[in-house]
RNA sequence: GUGGCUGUAGCUCAGCUGGCAGAGCGCCACACUGUGGAUGUGGUUGUCGUGGGUUCGAGCCCCAUCAGCCACCCCA
């Protein structure tokens, strides 16, 4: 009493009995819209080594994972689920014949700024299927993110997709170093959203070097750097190791020569990034404007596309999987496309998504998912192998649900009756009643604290309990007992051996009259 | 990580310019010693989020800190 209060851990929750049950009817509804597509439950680790996030998460999910040191291990609490997934199916399904279709469900954690819809614990329900790189793998994963929103009969969503393989093609063409080309690509949406001026700024920060294109111009002082651009390694080389001598810099001898020549060579060289990342910040800025129904995107990408002559795989994809889905017969008007849709995962190759709700604000979507052709190469996978699918959130499905007012109603009361004794006496008798209800299947509460029946009818009364069975002395002696409909005011005494048909029976009447 | 609002009973909240910590709901009991939802009566619960400071005196003022929410940021 006297002991202080123990707080719950910031950014966490207690799932309580009310929303425990409101929670576990989404599972149980996401699962079997998911087993209907044949895609079969696994269950992993909390903990994952540290490394198979490292590589291709992206630096705002590594940020903030919860990473520690234990006992000379680098761990931490999964962020997500693809990568964990992935890792298991690496060490124990490479066998399996593909394609292969798996579900999971279970709690991922952030170490974000806790808020509404925002947790540092929450759960993660998804599908992945492997092995698989046609735009029909992606239609049918996204059918099921469809298909599961529908079954939980929600209305208010809107799917958006996307594909990052337009512009991961086009910034390969520059030859834009990767550190560059994942800030571009993840800064897809921020284009679209706060414009080129701000990605400008932002690329500033990480690229100093930047110049935007209103200095056309090349300055006299960068036509030294461009000269190096010119050159092949061995002259760079001699080049760099002459200027530093007639500065009165000596590298002769020094053990690091080469490597600080090579490291030199490579900030001058950075520079030659700068026409391209002009030239792919324009491009975003034109790509990330199409959003909209297939009809109003495909044909206006196409021009784009041919404008700045790339290829057009990325786009075919795009408009195979629009065709795909159209044959799912999912109506444009919950769904589009988004060409500006970017991902924070970065190991997304080709279609992405997301699920956004009206309930939830634009920036909160219930669903992520999309494309990942490189991840299982990457994670050790002995085969190249593609792979697509996608994670709910299921507390943001229970948020979405009840702002449209579907936890109307809240869950049907465990307890279908409770039984009291209405002397010490009588209590065997009781918990023979009890017991003989239960083994029908009903649940039954018993009544331990030999309360009044007025308070056990209130009781029940306030826990929502269809019937009470009371027993008393008088019952005790004619082996029978009283059974109280609480909807109706019922009452009946029956044989004690009889109480369950006689509750079925009561039930039945009432259902009629209703 | 940045900025803002809030924190008083189990819940929702009131509490004036700094002067005895309150209401409603809930819970328990009784009115009614074997019959519920109404009503009445009584009872119950507080380190005023936490720690420090100012003051004769702090729920109220100041500082710090923790937590919730909101806007950024980002994600499911």
């Amino acid at each position: 009493m006297a002991n202080s209060k123990i707080e719950r851990v910031r950014g966490v929750n207690d799932v309580l009995p009310r929303e425990y049950r409101a929670m576990r009817h989404i599972q149980d509804t996401l699962q079997a819209t998911f087993e209907r597509f044949g895609y079969a439950p696994l269950e992993l680790p909390v903990i994952e080594h540290t490394d198979l996030y490292l590589k291709k998460s992206g630096e705002e999910i590594i940020a903030r994972m919860y990473d520690f040191q234990y006992r000379s291990r680098r761990l931490c609490l999964r962020p997500e689920m693809t990568a964990s997934v992935m890792r298991a199916y690496i060490d124990n399904l490479q066998n399996e014949p593909l394609p292969l279709r798996l579900h999971y469900s279970g709690p991922v954690f952030r170490y974000e700024k806790p808020q509404k819809a925002r947790y540092r614990q929450f759960t993660q329900m998804g599908v992945e299927l492997i092995g698989a790189s046609q735009a029909l793998a992606d239609a049918e994963v996204i059918r099921l993110a469809y298909g599961a929103l529908q079954a939980l009969g929600l209305k208010d969503f809107r799917a958006v997709i996307g594909h990052v393989g337009i512009l991961s093609r086009f910034l390969q063409n520059l030859k834009i170093d990767s550190r560059l080309r994942s800030f571009l690509l993840q800064n897809m949406e921020a284009m679209q959203k706060k414009g080129s001026a701000f990605v400008t700024e932002r690329l500033r920060q990480i690229y100093p070097a930047f110049e935007d294109s209103s200095a056309q111009t090349m300055p006299r002082s960068q036509r030294l750097t461009a000269l190096f651009q010119e050159m092949d390694e061995a002259e760079a080389r001699l080049a760099v190791l002459d200027f530093l001598q007639n500065i009165n810099i000596h590298l002769e001898g020094s053990r690091d020569a080469d490597e600080i020549i090579a490291r030199l060579l490579t900030k001058i060289r950075r520079r030659d990034q700068t026409p391209g990342l002009q030239s792919a910040l324009r491009f975003m800025d034109e790509i990330s404007r199409l959003s909209g129904s297939p009809a109003a995107v495909l044909p206006e990408a196409e021009k784009i596309l041919a404008s700045y002559a790339i290829d057009r795989s990325a786009l075919d994809a795009l408009r195979e999987l629009v065709r795909a889905l159209e044959h799912y017969g999912l109506g444009w008007e919950h769904i589009s496309l988004d060409l500006g849709l970017s991902r924070g995962l970065q190991y997304y190759t080709g279609t992405i998504f997301e699920v956004h709700h009206g309930g939830l604000g634009e920036e909160r979507q219930l669903c992520g998912g999309g494309r990942y052709d490189d991840l299982i190469a990457t994670l050790g996978g002995l085969n190249d192998i593609p792979a697509t699918g996608f994670a709910f959130g299921l507390e943001r499905l229970h948020l979405a649900l009840e702002s449209e007012g579907g936890a109307k109603g809240g869950p049907q009361p465990l307890v279908r009756a409770l039984i009291a004794a209405i002397d010490a006496q009588d209590f065997p008798y009781a918990v023979e009643t009890a017991e003989r209800l239960r083994a029908h299947g009903v649940p039954v509460e018993l009544d331990v604290r030999q309360r009044s029946v007025k308070s056990n009818l209130q009781y029940a009364d306030k826990r929502g309990i269809a019937f009470v069975v009371l027993i008393g002395p008088t019952e005790r002696a004619a082996g029978e007992v009283v059974l109280r409909a609480m909807d109706t005011r019922q009452e009946k005494r029956v044989r004690a051996e009889e109480v369950y048909a006689a509750m079925q029976q009561m039930r039945g009447e009432n259902d009629g009259q209703s």
